[in-house]
Formats: structure tokens, C-alpha cells, sequence
DNA sequence: TGCAAAATAGAACGATCGTTCGATTTCATG
DNA sequence: CATGAAATCGAACGATCGTTCTATTTTGCA
């Protein structure tokens, strides 16, 4: 049984793979604006100037295609967010540079919007596999910042009762915050209030050299 | 000129109310879980046992119903969180019986999601008249809050130096990363989060009769 | 009870949606 | 250059959308 053509199985695949990166950019952008449910072939196909079954060969599906966005979208934030701040030192530098780093892609996505949020408010009551593939990146990172939080508690830069989960959830909260006010509201200056909010939960967790060993000793 | 037929104008309208207080209650349950971009005239039809037409007959238009929803929800915001707690004496038990009823809106809608938040997302990059809808009520909303912090401030209850929209920014946050943990992450504990980073943010704002006296004397 | 008005139904419209299918073009490579 | 595979197109599908009409039913009131 000799195998007939053997599937050519090309190396290169340029040209194929080089559109899917186009259509996959511009449907991050345009995921960006109407958000993951707003995301249709038909404009797709509109802003690269194919025709809509051109688009929908490369992704099978519109939920494949939603998947694919929610993938791209992951691994540029973590390309923006989470590597860079990653080489700061463990501890405080770190936990800032993340969060830091967090607080300009949400504002610097003041006209595209995040889609780790928008997409939580569009499938938090949507069961199905881009519901999943959200939920997954969203823990994922969420993951990095708890492990970033209790790295800076080991590093002794934060209080040794310290939740890390409770100071994420006040972390995530300025984030979320922002982008109401700034993308939703359009209030001026919600920039600085995330950031000065940032400083006000730090300084709240972070060792106070003058007092808070007098308050615990007190305690005991 | 005689008034030829006097045109009715009839007094109760029984009917007519009725039959749409009866949708919108429908179209208000269908928003929270859909969001206000998913309302749809067919499935609100389906849902009341009526045409698709006597629905649409009521408002005139998607867009009107849309807003009704929006009035309508805000109304029962009004009732269920401002109301009662405006009751309270100013000061911090307004303040905290703001709060709670407010957290305690967004985690009891943990099945039907609040409207003020996902519409935010929705109508954040949607120009028109629902998005000025949503945007005059949660500004109303606002409002309410940074005047109840004010009066906190005034009747001595927090700092003098308190910047109200600061601590609503983040009393927002609160709220907001209560909604996403709880609808979207399904984390549990989320409410107890939300309650816990409400002390925190208050006992910052807070006159700390033990030891802000002191630190304030100290640096003069 | 009868009559006008209000409320509702029913059918149809154009548009857009995701998807399918067969034909056609473009590509990579022997 | 030829050939088969990959990529793309164009047309059509059924479904659903908001909306518009014209009947028909139901209602409120003299």
C-alpha cells in the first residue's frame, strides 16, 4: 500500500497564513470598538477587501473567529503587559511596573477598548467556548498578578497579613474604574485617579516603617 | 369653528399601560441578561404571547424602547438604593447604607446583570440618544454618591482633605470588580471582597483619632 | 348597546447575519 | 513549465432583524 501523493504538507505557508494575520488585525481592531459580539464576517470582509467566504475559510466559524481575536489579544497584552514588567525585580518594582504597565494598555486603548472587559460584560451570561477561552486568559493573568502580589509580601515589600487575592480585587477595581470613566464617562483625568488609587492601596498593604510595628506589637 | 369631536382624550388608558408596563418588565428582565444591544423586538414578543407589531406599536421604535428600559431601571434603582438610604442621617451612615444597598443591587442581579454597567460597555463607543440616556443616569447616580461623600466630609465623618470624586472613583472600582468577579469569574467571596475593600477605603478616608492627629502635627 | 378610538394581529419589506457550495484564481513546488 | 493544492470568489440559503402597512379585534364611553 504505497501512499499515493503524500499530502504535500508545505513548508512556508505564506501566503495563507500572512492574510489570516490581516484579517485577524483588523478584526482586533474592529473587536476593539463593537466588541466580540459586534465582530461580523461581513464588515470583516469590508475592511480587507475580500469577499466575506474568503474571510470565513480561514477561521471555519465565527466562534473559531471570536476565539482566534480573544487569543491574539492575549498574547499581545502579555507581549505589553506582562513581559516587560516580568524582568523588574520581584517585589514592589515589579507589582508597580505590572500594574503600571495594565493601567497604560487600558488607557492607551482609550479609543479601542479592552477586550478582557468589554468581553466580560458580553459573555458573562453567554455559556460556550469563547466564554471559556475568555474566562481562561482573564484567570490566567489574574494568576500573574496574585503570584506578583504574594511574591512582593515574600520579598517582605508588602504586610505579612496581606490577602492577595483581596488587594488584586481592589487592583482590579481601579482598572475597571478607569476605563468607565474615561472610555464610557469620558471624564477628564481618570488616569491619575487609578494611579493616586494605586498609591492609596499600596500604601495601605506596604510595612509603614514608623507605625505599624508599634500597632502590632501592641496588639500582642 | 366648533370642535368637531372633541378628540377623546381618555382618562384612564388602563389598557394600554398595562400591556406595556407588561413588556417592559419582560424587555427589562431580557436587558439584564442580553444586555440592551441584545433586546430584541422578536424574542420580547415571544415572551409576552404577543405580535411582533403590538409590541413595536408601543414605542415606536428599538431605540425608544431601549431608553424606556434605561428610565425604567433607573427608577428602580432610584427606589431599591437611593430612596431608603438617603434616609439615613448624612454623614457615614448614608454614605454606608449607599454602599451597601449598592453592592447589595449588583450581587443580587448576579442573574440578570446591572444595566448601568454592561450598557457602559456597550454604548461606550455608540454615539446617540440611548448612550446619552445611560450616561445622564449613572452621572445622576454620580452625583448622588459625590454629594453623600461631601456630606461626610462636612459633617466631620472623613477627612478634610478628602477628594470626593477620588474615594467615589474607587468605591466604584469596588463595585465594578464585584460585578466582574461575581458574573464573570464566578469567583466566590466576591461580595465579601467588595465589603471588605469598602472598610479599607474608609478606614483611609477616615479621621483616625488614635493617630492622623498626631502625623498631621508632625509634619508641620 | 353602539360607535369611535385605541390596541393588537398578520403579512410583507429590505437588510444583514453566518454558513454552504461549486467554480475559479493564485500559489508552491516537482 | 506543469500540476495539484491552497486560497479566494460569487452566488445563494434560511434565519432574524427593525420597520411599515393594512386589517381586525378590543376597549372605553355616551
Amino acid at each position: 500500500m504505497t501512499l499515493p501523493t503524500l499530502p504535500t504538507l508545505p513548508k512556508a505557508l505564506q501566503k495563507g497564513l500572512q492574510t489570516r494575520a490581516a484579517i485577524l488585525e483588523a478584526a482586533l481592531s474592529l473587536a476593539s470598538h463593537m466588541g466580540l459580539e459586534g465582530l461580523s464576517i461581513g464588515a470583516l470582509a469590508e475592511v480587507t477587501q475580500m469577499s466575506k467566504s474568503g474571510v470565513f475559510a480561514h477561521f471555519g466559524s465565527r466562534e473559531e473567529l471570536q476565539i482566534s481575536v480573544i487569543r491574539e489579544y492575549h498574547a499581545r497584552f502579555e507581549e505589553e503587559v506582562f513581559f516587560p514588567a516580568i524582568l523588574e525585580p520581584r517585589g514592589l518594582p515589579r507589582l508597580r511596573a505590572l500594574f503600571e504597565r495594565w493601567v497604560k494598555r487600558v488607557s492607551v486603548e482609550l479609543d479601542s477598548g479592552c477586550i478582557y472587559i468589554s468581553g466580560a460584560v458580553e459573555f458573562d451570561d453567554r455559556p460556550g467556548p469563547v466564554r471559556d477561552a475568555l474566562v481562561g486568559m482573564v484567570r490566567a493573568w489574574h494568576g500573574a498578578l496574585t503570584r506578583a502580589i504574594a511574591g512582593a509580601v515574600e520579598e517582605g515589600h508588602l504586610k505579612r497579613e496581606t490577602d492577595p487575592e483581596q488587594m488584586l480585587f481592589e487592583l482590579h477595581g481601579l482598572i475597571l474604574a478607569l476605563h468607565h470613566d474615561a472610555r464610557f464617562l469620558r471624564t477628564p483625568g481618570a488616569l491619575g485617579r487609578a494611579r493616586k488609587g494605586f498609591d492609596r492601596t499600596l500604601s495601605h498593604y506596604s510595612l509603614a516603617p514608623a507605625e505599624a510595628p508599634a500597632l502590632r506589637r501592641a496588639r500582642r
